[in-house]
RNA sequence: GUGAGCGUAGCUCAGUUGGUUAGAGUAUCAGGUUGUGGCCCUGAGGGUCAUGGGUUCAAAUCCCAUCGCUCACCCCA
């Protein structure tokens, strides 16, 4: 029986590798201008640290989890997501102690067992940023441009900035109140999803995709005009401060996320390019959440954003144009008996930080030379022959196809020469 | 967890109402005169037709089960 990677995961295999970096290049650099430090955690965290972060009625916690006993009985879980692993480690190191505000980057993989689809998978990838320690707007603001910033500079065009407020908890309970009150006598009328977060979760009914959900919700009550008047402010500068970083958007009052540490500004960017899951991004403000996590009262805000999905819009729309690696040097030899003399000038060339490669399979010289070609050389050497009996060679020049002679022990012209024309072509 | 569709060479796919040794393109490998690539030409290797059962004189083709993949619901990035 063969052995295939689980469920949900995938190998990436050269040249998608290209893709990948080129994205973690472009993320990185981004983050770097808004002066965002990188951090690493564990792909793994005591379990509680994610069923008291992102919240036990939550579906990530509930259903969604890699979660296991290891050898010392320890509940432990392959995270989820990051937010919660950020502000343990901000907790765990008191971080807010060194700096009042801690700004935040990473770029890591994520686990979650739901079934796959388009743009979904088990073990995924998310870059994203946390700025821990203020409640500006300007940092909310912030985080949308960055992350617009990074997907415009991917080529992406037909991104849709949603933004909503969540308030805070006690303005949210007063409203949940009012839209209990309005779905009371509505409620037979809810599918079934919609009646179980009736009980759970209420907001979320707003999520619901089901046509007549949407007619009966049409007239209830919003969050959005029930807030507190902190909120609003704050809600009012985050719309001025986007039109000032020349990012479109738009209010979408039933923009309700799923993790319940969220509070006030929360975010989603949207494309249609990725299928039913069209989120490439999500985040918000979290002012309660470092409390509630055992540290003192401090703000933070957050997004994340699913890399597969931000490369599947990019395919879709044909957007990445990147360049095959080029291999500087093919040693061609034209007899196996040179296979040590080859390697030799294959060892110093490399360690002149020069790409090589040669045959190792004692293949004919034509094969080697079609070798060559498919693996984008610049320059191919021939050893052997005549010439090599004076210690010379060909170096031809698989461009322009000239070729001239050198002398094989004069390793620092070689490398000079090959040097000189690099980036050529 | 629920539903739908699909599993034939490494990859993309043909395979006619069940009927001989299952095909193509591409990729791989080897050649196309001594030691030189891309194009072209010739040839070769490569398949338990996802797996297991059933129907039939006969199954890649029909039926059932299992597994896997894909898409959607749910939820999220």
């Amino acid at each position: 029986m063969m052995i295939k990677a689980i469920t949900g995961t995938r190998d990436l295999i050269y040249p998608e590798t290209l893709k990948w970096k080129y994205l973690e290049d472009t993320v990185s650099r981004v983050f770097n201008n808004f002066n965002y430090k990188e951090i690493r955690t564990p792909v793994f965290e005591e379990t509680s640290l994610f069923a008291r972060g992102i919240g036990e009625e939550t579906d990530i916690v509930g259903k969604e989890m890699y979660t296991f006993l290891d050898r010392s009985k320890t509940s432990v879980t392959l995270k989820p997501e990051m937010t919660a692993a950020v502000v343990r480690a901000f907790i765990e190191h008191s971080l807010g102690k060194q700096q009042s505000l801690s700004k935040f980057f990473y770029i890591s993989p994520m686990f979650r067992q739901e079934r796959p689809q388009a743009g979904r998978l088990r073990q995924f990838h998310q870059f994203g940023a946390e700025a821990i320690g203020s409640a500006s707007p300007m940092l909310d603001v912030e985080m949308i441009q960055m992350v617009y910033d990074i997907l415009s500079s991917l080529g992406l065009s037909d991104l849709k900035v949603k933004i909503n407020s969540l308030g805070i908890p006690e303005s949210r309970e007063s409203y949940k109140k009012k839209l209990r009150e309005y779905l009371k006598d509505k409620k037979s009328k809810l599918s079934e999803d919609s009646r179980n977060r009736f009980d759970r979760n209420i907001m979320r009914i707003f999520d619901s995709k089901v046509e007549s959900d949407q007619e009966i919700l049409k007239e209830a009550p919003l969050l959005l005009e029930h807030l507190d008047k902190e909120s609003v402010e704050e809600f009012d500068m985050v719309k001025k401060l986007l039109h000032s970083a020349n990012i479109s958007f738009e209010v979408e009052p039933r923009l309700v996320r799923g993790l319940d540490y969220y509070t006030r500004t929360t975010f989603e960017i949207d494309s249609e390019y990725v299928g039913a899951q069209s989120a490439l991004c999500g985040g918000g403000r979290y002012d309660l959440l470092i409390e509630q996590l055992g540290g003192s009262p401090t703000p933070g805000v957050g997004f994340a954003a699913g890399m597969e999905r931000i490369l599947l819009a990019c395919e879709k729309q044909n957007t990445l144009k990147i360049p095959g690696d080029k291999l500087d040097l093919y040693i061609v030899k034209f007899n196996d008996e040179l296979s040590p003399e080859v390697f030799e000038i294959g060892v110093n060339l490399r360690r002149a930080n020069l790409s090589v490669d040669f045959d190792y399979l004692n293949r004919s010289v034509k094969a080697q030379m079609r070798e060559a070609n498919k693996m984008n050389t610049r320059y191919v050497l021939f050893v052997g022959g005549e010439e090599y009996e004076k210690k010379q060679a060909n170096l031809k020049n698989m461009n322009t196809g000239e070729q001239q002679l050198i002398n094989v022990q004069d390793m620092e012209t070689l490398v000079k020469l090959m040097k000189k024309t690099e980036g050529e072509g």
